[in-house]
DNA sequence: GTCCAGGTGTTCC
DNA sequence: GGAACACATGGA
């Protein structure tokens, strides 16, 4: 399949920010090691590179083909400039667009993508990574890397959860998750739920076919939907947009969390997801929640008005 | 030690 | 139908 010979390329990107995309609690599997960031990504170890003339840096360790799996993961294709047209001009989401610029959705593999927000309900996104790194270190296929690079392994397939036992999942410390993720990889692996096939189904089918799953309610959907599934209007709301929604948008008066949520499904637009992952960002980095934040960038993060 | 974290399922009224 | 609570674990 994949032979043993290393590649590199370089793509052309225009306004890419490799460290905001990366590290946005889309994808939990990338880690920074000295100028670039490494991860997994079709069965692939890569590692990528922001390169000092704005282009992104990309290396393997076997055949990389055309390197169209990477091009389309990282969304290469897609002109934020394109999606930023359609959404409304309000100044919240104006603000946190340019504050986040070259912030982009990626297209994950849905399983990996599902299965990981699964064990996202209640953890800080650093636990996350944790567990998230847990099973693919005790139950992921391992993967080719660097002659004296550390191991690495991919995300374990919806088959292998299957297999396992509540037991083993719990060893990986993610708590009640267990029961949920592997309930969810039996129904995935038995049918009739086609993860793949979702893409072709209506917004509201596929969120609906989603949530029959244990442990996958509205919000673990939607992130499921938004970043593997290729919906880009489908708009997660967890604490911190809920946060933001009133904040932003409602200073005076909680409208509700009905009326809240009704309103984060339609004003947004046709790629509300995207203006959805700008305002998460932007708030968290206005938190101080992102690493990046405390090495370098603290005079570019205003404290408010 | 307390609070909270990219929620969901169950129970109780 | 909706509010209250349980669920594991660990960082802040």
């Amino acid at each position: 399949m994949t032979e043993s010979k290393p590649c590199s390329t370089v793509f052309d990107v225009d306004e890419y920010d490799l460290e905001a995309t990366l590290d946005s609690g889309q994808a939990f599997r990338w880690e920074r090691l000295g100028e670039g960031w490494e991860g997994i990504v079709g069965g692939r170890w890569v590692r990528l590179e922001a390169r000092r003339d704005g282009r992104i840096g990309a290396s393997t360790v076997v055949d990389a083909g055309d390197w169209g799996w990477l091009r389309n993961y990282l969304a290469l294709d897609v002109d934020p400039r394109v999606i930023a047209s359609t959404f409304p001009p309000d100044p919240p989401l104006l603000e946190a667009v340019r504050a986040c610029r070259g912030l982009r959705v990626l297209r994950q593999e849905p399983w990996e993508c599902l299965a990981s927000f699964i064990l996202s309900s209640t953890k800080q996104i650093v636990q996350i990574r944790q567990i998230v790194g847990e099973i693919c270190r005790r139950f992921g296929p391992r993967v080719k890397v660097p002659i004296g690079h550390p191991e690495a392994w991919g995300f374990p397939g919806a088959r292998v959860i299957a297999g396992l036992e509540e037991s083993g999942l719990r060893a990986c410390r993610m708590g009640f998750r267990a029961k949920y993720l592997l309930g969810s990889a039996r129904a995935v692996v038995a049918g009739p739920l086609d993860l793949e096939g979702l893409r072709n189904l209506p917004l509201g089918e596929a969120r609906e076919a989603l949530m029959e799953l244990p442990g996958v309610g509205p919000k673990i959907a939607d992130c499921a939907l938004l970043f593997s599934c290729g919906f880009d209007q489908a708009f997660p709301v967890d604490v911190w947009i809920l946060r933001t929604l009133r904040e932003l948008y409602f200073p005076r008066r909680d409208p509700g969390r009905d009326r809240l949520l009704d309103f984060a499904g339609k004003h947004f637009g046709p790629y509300g997801g995207h203006a959805q992952q700008y305002l998460f960002h932007h708030a968290r980095l206005r938190a101080g929640r992102v690493a990046s934040v405390r090495g370098d960038g603290a005079g570019s993060v205003r404290d408010g008005d």
